[in-house]
RNA sequence: GCCGCGGUGGCGGAAUUGGCAGACGCACUGGACUCAAAAUCCAGCGAGCGCAAGCUCAUGAGGGUUCGACUCCCUCCCGCGGCACCA
């Protein structure tokens, strides 16, 4: 018998599907075409990690599958080599980027191939290549004359100790990875992508893909949508700022001279509580703040212009962890002196900056609303402004003909126990009954709530002894049904609570339908939540007790005209009647932020733009693209902030493409995500020197069938790429909206401690060491076993020769003539075997087929082993299932299939050329059901039927069994439930 | 705090979507082979009671729906991931 050596073997084929280029894509085949794609690694110096293993041995069986059962499949690979990580290793290895990059390839290409991954290496791209980033800045370009990349000044993360703009994955915890100073805020003019405009499409186009739910979610959430409405504040001078009126042309020549806009403009998605406003926020980085600062104070009298400025200065210098993960408490300071007129009431409120209040969202202004809204209400709490209610709740469901009433509902806590007096009005029926607090209508002629829930709790509980605490700050209106007076109410219920200081009783006096009705119960603090069976109630209780702010819809109160109307028409007709006096507008917001284009690195694509001093930004003519990357003996970056390309005279300084005159180029370089983009277009035709793809095959290949990668990129290179497609598609450069049909994410692998792999834990598992202890079919076939694709696991190397056992005892079964066995069968003419094994051929031909169409490949390893099993128990195994199974196993472990598939078996051709089996029905179906019986749902035997015995046959065998037999002595059957094939269950009594 | 996902033997995990809980693998125990070990093969392996047939308990906790719940509903606890003053 021959021993498997996996290297020679592995060696070998490899050599051989190289030399055939066995898994080339063929550019318009007549077949289907399937493109399935791998997020393309970066090539760091630490070489290939077990967790790519993953995500490529599972892709390289999803793409052999698909060739073998008839398409045409693009699996490409490629490397993402530009940025931070390499820049960092050439600087530590003091060996230059490229020569870097070189070696790293390099290392991976070795890699990869003795894993025998079916890449089309043909097609393998490479970012840094200057053939592949001329098309990187081209792309730059075609944004850039849609006025999609602009410069804007915006505030990037700044190291002050190395005087560089950072990129945010730069920044741990607020320091500068590098040299671990705290990062701050600074200006500087950026490139920025308006990925903002895609917003609303990114959002909406999810629906016309396969991603997995999470990552629809983490989108979606990133992207951030809300509805509401911009709400224009006019801003007023009133009379006591000093020596002028609002009217007053001095004042107003002032704030005009300081650029002081005529109003401020909010955005609120609760337009429903505008009467509730009591006060307007703005952001420090508001210009309104600016102008107020720049304004003259002589001339306003109350300015408080000094302490502003401290305010603003101090938040601008904190960065954004500082500013939120700092203690939550609120800060802030008032614009004295400002006011602003409420568009509806005429209201003048006052202004205040905080930095609770955050420029890049909305309008960076708000209304503050601190009776419906916890932050506002805790600003308004420490600064003492004014907290007015507007929206009342409501609870219960609304009944058609309904008695109002006011009312108290008293909660009674025992002063000693903390426990909590509640009414047990028995089971909870479908609105009354349950657990209740102390309830009772305010009668005519009384005004004292506190005194009408001490005679509620009086005349219910014979208590006397309590001592208000504290009410609710909003009532609650209650839709309920009083069993007692057989009605329907809706009671507006105002919250009281009290403390029991002593325990004795008077005589209760009931109404007359409640004698007898409930039992007073004292339940502990802590389960009062899970008892309280009345919604209204709970919430009552819930404000009473946690201080909350109640943030939630209702209906409106205290707002005019408006009053009475719930939240959602509220909103709407307020929001009407702004726009119609041109003092507001419905509108959109959303959380996701342009894109920061600019990097001041060296490796990184060049941005191809040229300052003229005559014509200021100049885009690269198309035909002087790429703009190359010059070769530098420093790379470094500066101290001076500026890209080291800045320091490099022959790039710089460059002619103006218009005018001919000195100009200058810019300097900084694009961001690691803009070559990872767009390259798996660039797959579809990777040589092209004159476009970025040709439309022929992009129209062929796209959009990718299948995408595979971390669950890290949601919301950066997917959402990305996705933006780039989009927009191209909008230039109808490309041939879909949505350039992945189908998503998925394989989980990490964590080392066998269960923390993350990395060099410091010294924990890390090299897959060549696995290649050349046991195969790369072993290390493949591992990770697709041991969990989930999608789900997070820890290595384990008992686990690994685990499946490399299974590997040998495939390998020993195929080596013995058991397989060769049974020419032909007088059942099964050509050589098909019939019986057991028959069977277990076609079961695993379904189950493998459908787990790699669902990605399961953990059951689908399983099957495998499962039917190996079985084979062994059988005596003979026909020819024909012992080949299918190979042909079967041929994705999962290519080299050994092939190994056996030609040496032992004998073929000519490579079984990965070979058709995927088809399975049939007719030979899964059992001829013997094994049918459970139960005695009310438990198992109690199994019997065995023929498949076509009828219902009353089964059920009176499984009445002759002896074990049911034992459970039915001295019980009638009330019931007998039969499920097709499946069960009986006797229902005794 | 909000959103999403999850909790099943000693471990990684199965369970046709409401119908035999624990497939498959690892670890472990016993046996065979061996002078011995490794490798390999055979058998056992959720817990408790029992000589056994078998019975009882058991899928994070508690409740509910159902003839029947790992699966559906409610409440709670724990873990992971994302977002985080987003108005």
């Amino acid at each position: 018998m021959k021993k498997y050596d996996h290297k020679k073997i592995e060696r070998k084929w490899q050599k051989f599907w190289e030399q055939k280029k066995s898994f080339a894509a063929k550019d318009f085949d007549n077949k289907k075409k399937y493109y399935a794609l791998v997020e393309f690694p970066y090539p760091s110096g630490d070489g290939l990690h077990v967790g790519h293993v993953r995500s490529y041995a599972a892709l390289d069986a999803v793409a052999r599958y698909k060739r073998m059962d008839g398409y045409n499949v693009l699996y490409p690979i490629g490397f993402d080599a530009f940025g931070l990580p390499t820049e960092n290793f050439a600087i530590k290895h003091k060996i230059h980027p490229r020569v870097a990059v070189d070696k790293n390839i390099k290392n991976f290409t070795r890699q990869l191939k003795a894993l025998g991954l079916s890449y089309d290496w043909d097609r393998m791209v490479d970012t840094t290549d200057p053939k592949y980033y001329k098309w990187t800045q081209w792309i730059f370009l075609q944004l850039y004359k849609a006025g999609l990349a602009v410069r804007q000044e915006i505030p990037i993360n700044w190291c002050p100790s190395c005087k560089t703009g950072l990129a945010n994955e730069e920044v741990i915890n607020g320091k500068h990875e590098r040299c671990g100073t705290e990062v701050t805020k600074k200006l500087l003019k950026q490139w920025v992508i308006k990925i903002t405009k895609y917003a609303d499409r990114l959002l909406l186009d999810l629906a016309l893909v396969d991603y997995p739910e999470r990552v629809k979610t983490q989108q979606i959430n990133w992207i951030g949508k809300s509805e509401g409405a911009e709400i224009v504040f006019p801003i007023v001078i009133p009379a006591r700022a000093g020596i002028q009126s609002s009217g007053s042309r001095t004042a107003r020549a002032s704030l005009v001279a300081s650029g002081m806009t005529e109003n401020i403009q909010v955005f609120t998605t609760r337009a429903d509580t505008l009467f509730g406003a009591t006060y307007l926020v703005v952001a420090p980085e508001h210009p309104v703040v600016a102008s107020y600062l720049q304004s003259q104070p002589h001339t306003h009298g109350v300015w408080n212009l000094h302490e502003v400025k401290e305010y603003v200065e101090k938040t601008l210098k904190k960065n954004d962890i500082l500013r939120t993960a700092e203690d939550k408490e609120k800060t802030g300071v008032e614009l004295k002196g400002l006011r602003v007129k409420n568009p509806l009431t005429g209201e003048a409120l006052p202004v205040w900056t905080a930095d609770y209040v955050i420029m890049g969202y909305g309008t960076g202004a708000i209304m503050a609303v601190p009776a419906h809204d916890e932050r506002d209400y805790a600003f308004a709490k420490k600064f003492k402004l004014p907290i007015k209610p507007v929206i009342e709740p409501v609870t219960g469901i609304p009944a058609e003909k309904e008695e109002k009433k006011e009312a108290i509902v008293a909660v009674v806590r025992d002063s000693k126990t903390k426990n909590v007096l509640m009414l047990d009005w028995g089971p909870r029926q479908a609105n009354w009954g349950g657990m209740l607090f102390i309830g009772g209508g305010v009668e005519a002629g009384e005004s004292d709530l506190v005194k009408v829930a001490q005679r509620e709790i009086a005349e219910e509980t014979g208590y006397t002894q309590v001592s208000f605490i504290g009410q609710a700050n909003i009532p609650v209106n209650n839709h309920f049904y009083s069993n007692v007076k057989n009605r329907h109410y809706v009671a507006r219920m105002h919250g009281l609570l009290f403390e029991l200081k002593g325990g004795s009783q008077t005589g209760l006096k009931l109404d007359s339908g409640e004698h007898g009705k409930f039992k007073l119960a004292w339940v502990p603090e802590a389960k009062v939540v899970a008892m309280v069976s009345d919604p209204g109630h709970a919430l009552i209780y819930r404000l009473l007790t946690s201080g909350d702010v109640y943030t939630g819809e209702g209906t409106m109160v205290n707002s005019g005209k408006y009053s009475g109307l719930t939240s959602e028409e509220g909103r709407r007709r307020v929001t009407q009647d702004l726009e119609k006096q041109g003092a507001g507008k419905q509108t959109v917001s959303y959380k996701l932020r342009d894109w920061i284009f600019s990097r001041q690195h060296y490796w990184g694509e060049p941005i191809p733009i040229i300052y003229c001093p005559d014509h200021g930004e100049v885009p690269v003519p198309e035909k002087n693209l790429p703009v190359l990357l010059p070769k530098v003996k420093k790379y470094e970056p500066t101290d001076t902030g500026e890209s080291p390309l800045a320091g490099i005279k022959a790039f710089v300084n460059v002619k103006c493409p218009i005018c001919k005159k000195p100009a200058r180029r810019e300097t900084d370089t694009m961001p690691n995500w803009a070559g990872s983009n767009w390259y798996f277009i660039r797959y579809a035709d990777p040589k092209n020197a004159k476009e970025f793809a040709s439309r022929r095959k992009m129209d062929y290949w796209l959009p990718v069938d299948l995408y595979n990668g971390g669950m890290e990129h949601t919301t950066l290179h997917l959402l990305y790429s996705r933006f780039i497609y989009k927009f191209l598609y909008d230039q109808k450069l490309v041939p879909n909206p949505e350039p992945y049909a189908r998503r998925r994410s394989h989980g990490i692998i964590l080392a066998s401690d269960g923390r993350k792999m990395s060099k410091s834990f010294g924990n890390v598992i090299n897959p060549d060491d696995i290649v050349g202890e046991y195969g790369a079919d072993t290390l493949r076939m591992y990770e697709l076993f041991i969990a989930p694709f999608d789900q997070m696991v820890p290595w384990a190397d008992r686990g690994v020769v685990g499946v490399y056992r299974f590997l040998m005892r495939v390998w020993n079964f195929y080596q013995s003539n058991q397989a060769k066995i049974i020419a032909s069968n007088p059942l099964f003419p050509g050589g098909r075997g019939s019986g057991e094994a028959e069977k277990a051929v076609h079961k695993l031909i379904k189950k493998i087929t459908s787990d790699l169409l669902d990605m399961k490949f953990n059951t689908a390893v399983a099957a495998f082993m499962e039917t190996i099993n079985k084979f062994e128990e059988l005596e003979n195994i026909p020819q024909g299932v012992a080949e299918r199974y190979l042909i079967l196993l041929a994705p999962f472990a290519p080299h050994m299939a092939e190994e056996i598939w030609q040496e032992v078996l004998g073929h000519k051709k490579s079984i990965h050329t070979k058709e995927w089996p088809k399975h049939n029905e007719k030979y899964i179906v059992e001829d013997t059901l094994k049918i459970v019986i139960q005695v009310n749902g438990r198992t109690r035997d199994i019997i065995m039927v023929p498949v076509d015995l009828p219902q009353n046959k089964i059920e009176n065998q499984a009445l002759a069994s002896l074990k049911v037999e034992a459970q039915l002595q001295g019980k009638t059957i009330v019931k007998t439930i039969y499920v097709k094939g499946r069960l009986v269950n006797f229902v005794i009594k």
